[in-house]
DNA sequence: GCCTGCGGGTAGA
DNA sequence: TCTACCCGCAGGC
């Protein structure tokens, strides 16, 4: 790995970094937090986040990865693993380019019942198999929960290294829908006409989820949608001048491309949106629409690109061009869309998505102090008018997550944490440098190629057209920190459609410490508003979780929550995580390099697979619940 | 039936 | 001592 990775790329200065707040779950003290993170769903890579108490996914330690509880006997912080996602054991890819990752069961017998099901791809042989995760140095992805007064301190260790299952909400509805055998015949008529499966069922809400038990369950089945699926993927194709298969594209014809006309400009950034990086859809949302429907349709779409992953890698060569396509359906068609979403392919429904949608907390605020080095910070800019902004205008600061102080809550000794690699054993999660962005920025809500961001460098190419050439960038470039810009955000979606690829992404990136020879994630982290409260120190006997908190502010309103919505962001990058030319399976270089070993040789055959069943590969949509 | 949290217990580093 | 992991239990939906 080059040296553009170590620390010092992308690193503030050093006082910097020594004015940031940061802190540790185990810490015995930790920064009295006002500002907090939205939810992330699918929080990966080593990141810390703060929640509004009042957040509800995070009271429920919710997340879009299938994590378990893991007891490490501790009674103060909730620690979960990942179970990995449930994958075809031919790796199966859809014709919509979407493969077959379900989430497995939390339950071990329930999990132990789902693998070895048959694909729900009717026509693929295969069967389902856990992908286990092994994303923290072989072993999983852990979250570590823990309460206190006035936040939900939420951590995590170690970067997925597979695909994100299907969302909670999804398993759920999928699970009282009924049989697979029901599910996998449900494909077969799906199959016979049209892929439409990369429109995203909306079932967040809980309320949906209801709904749609009794009146969309016949339209689920109902051959009439798949006619109106048909006639819609028609036009789909006919205005966007290709004949390739709806969703399924492979003309690259940029001319597919939609021009936007402002009328439709709203609509097309939310579906952008939903195609960038799925952290930034609330941002998004939030910004043209603070309806919960709103929300949902963000994430519905942003949920359809969570499963472009590494497994669909093979085609996005071909130059998919998915993402015009929706763009150009929900343009011109939005009330057909929303019929759809209620009986479309569970398989891409996206988790839980409870009205709330969404702003768990406010944003972060940079201190003016994190000016960084402009090289080495992606800036960015508002372009929602909000106050305080203008504070932490463009500026950006990293986050030194290491904490200074730690309390060893299994034996309450307070020590000193140590730079050093969390792999190497210890499990000190020392020396975390994470990216934050002060300004809100949802750029990546504008940006057609934000997927891209998507930390795997996972192929979207649904979202893609210009994947290849992405690709292509991030795998030969990994010696090159990329930056993002902050005038893309400015730009008008067709702007930037017309923009160079290289004006378009660009990362920057950094070396995780935990992982030393792997990049992560830069995520946003709520900004501490350095205000060490001493509280204590520690765990007390009686339970008490206000061991560490001061207690001047009381726990944040909604009103700050929704007015501090639209900051934060952060970007992503994990150029550690290359796509292999072959098999499009992720390497974990170095530390963690032999938890992918036993997978390569048998991906790489898989993939193959996956080259000749994409022709004539059904739409799936199944249950493997039951 | 499954999710979730809890906690006893074991094994390996 | 720490971590990962297995297992069972209980409450809830
Ligand atoms: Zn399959
Ligand atoms: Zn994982």
């Amino acid at each position: 790995m080059s040296n553009e990775y170590s620390y010092s790329r992308g690193r503030p200065p050093a006082e910097s970094i020594s004015r940031i707040a940061d802190w540790d779950i185990n810490d015995s003290i930790i920064p009295r937090v006002s500002n907090f993170n939205l939810w992330e769903e699918w929080a990966d890579g080593h990141c810390r986040l703060v929640y509004p108490p009042n957040c509800e996914e995070a009271k429920r330690h919710a997340s879009g990865w299938a994590m378990r509880n893991t007891n490490n006997h501790n009674v103060h912080i909730l620690k979960k693993s990942c179970l990995g996602v449930l994958l075809c054991s031919r790796r199966c890819i859809l014709p919509s380019g979407d493969t077959v990752h379900l989430r497995p069961a939390i339950c071990d017998k329930a999990r132990k019942k789902q693998q070895g099901k048959p694909c729900p791809n009717r026509q693929c042989h295969g069967h389902l198999e856990i992908m286990p995760c092994r994303g923290h140095c072989g072993y999983p992805v852990t979250h570590f929960w823990r309460h206190t007064e006035y936040a939900i301190f939420f951590q995590a260790k170690g970067v997925h290294d597979h695909l994100r299952p299907e969302a909670k909400s999804t398993s759920e509805a999928r699970r009282s829908f009924g049989t697979s055998r029901k599910i996998r015949n449900f494909g077969m008529i799906l199959s016979r006409d049209v892929p439409f499966n990369n429109k995203v069922l909306n079932l967040k809400s809980q309320k949906q989820k209801a709904a749609i038990s009794n009146v969309n369950r016949k339209q689920y089945l109902s051959t009439q949608l798949s006619q109106e699926l048909i006639s819609e993927t028609r036009n789909i194709n006919s205005s966007s001048g290709c004949s390739c298969l709806p969703y399924y594209c492979v003309c690259n014809n940029n001319n597919s491309r939609l021009a936007p006309e402002p009328a439709t400009t709203a609509i097309l950034q939310h579906q952008q949106a939903a195609y960038s990086s799925h952290r930034h859809h609330h941002h998004h949302h939030h910004n043209n629409n603070h309806s919960s429907s709103s929300s949902s349709s963000d994430d519905d779409l942003h949920h359809h690109h969570h499963h472009n992953q590494d497994w669909v890698s093979s085609s996005s060569s071909s130059g998919l061009q998915n993402y015009q396509v929706l763009q150009q359906l929900q343009s011109e068609q939005p009330s057909s869309v929303q019929n759809m979403s209620a009986v479309v392919d569970f398989g891409f429904v996206t988790g839980p998505q409870p009205a709330s949608a969404v702003y768990c907390g406010q944003p972060m605020l940079q201190p003016t102090s994190a000016s960084a080095n402009d090289d080495d910070m992606f800036q960015l800019q508002h372009t929602t008018a909000t106050t305080g902004q203008d504070a932490v205008g463009s500026s950006a600061a990293y986050h030194k997550c290491s904490p200074t102080t730690v309390l060893d809550l299994g034996s309450g000794t307070i020590h000193k944490s140590s730079p050093g690699g969390q792999c190497g054993g210890g499990g000190g999660d020392n020396g975390w440098q994470h990216y934050q962005s002060s300004a809100a920025a949802d750029y990546h809500h504008h940006q057609p190629a934000a997927a891209v961001h998507h930390h795997h460098l996972q192929p979207q190419q649904q979202q893609q057209p210009c994947y290849p050439m992405m690709m292509q960038q991030n795998c030969s470039g990994d010696d090159v920190g990329y930056h993002q810009q902050q005038q893309q955000q400015q730009l008008s979606v067709q702007q930037q459609q017309q923009l160079p690829v290289q004006q378009q992404l660009q990362y920057t990136a950094i070396k995780t410490e935990d992982c030393p020879d792997s990049l992560d994630l830069m995520y946003p982290m709520a900004q501490q508003d350095v205000d060490y409260s001493v509280g204590g120190g520690g765990m007390h006997s009686d339970g008490s979780s206000m061991d560490f908190i001061g207690a001047d502010a009381g726990p944040m309103s909604a009103s700050d929550v929704v007015s501090a919505a639209h900051v934060v962001d952060y970007m992503v990058l994990d150029p550690a995580k290359l796509l292999l030319a072959n098999n499009n399976f992720y390497m974990d270089s170095a530390y963690c390099a032999e938890a992918n070993n036993n997978n390569n040789s048998g991906d790489a055959a898989a993939f193959n697979e996956f080259q000749l069943n994409a022709a004539d590969m059904h739409t799936w949509s199944a249950t493997i619940d039951q």
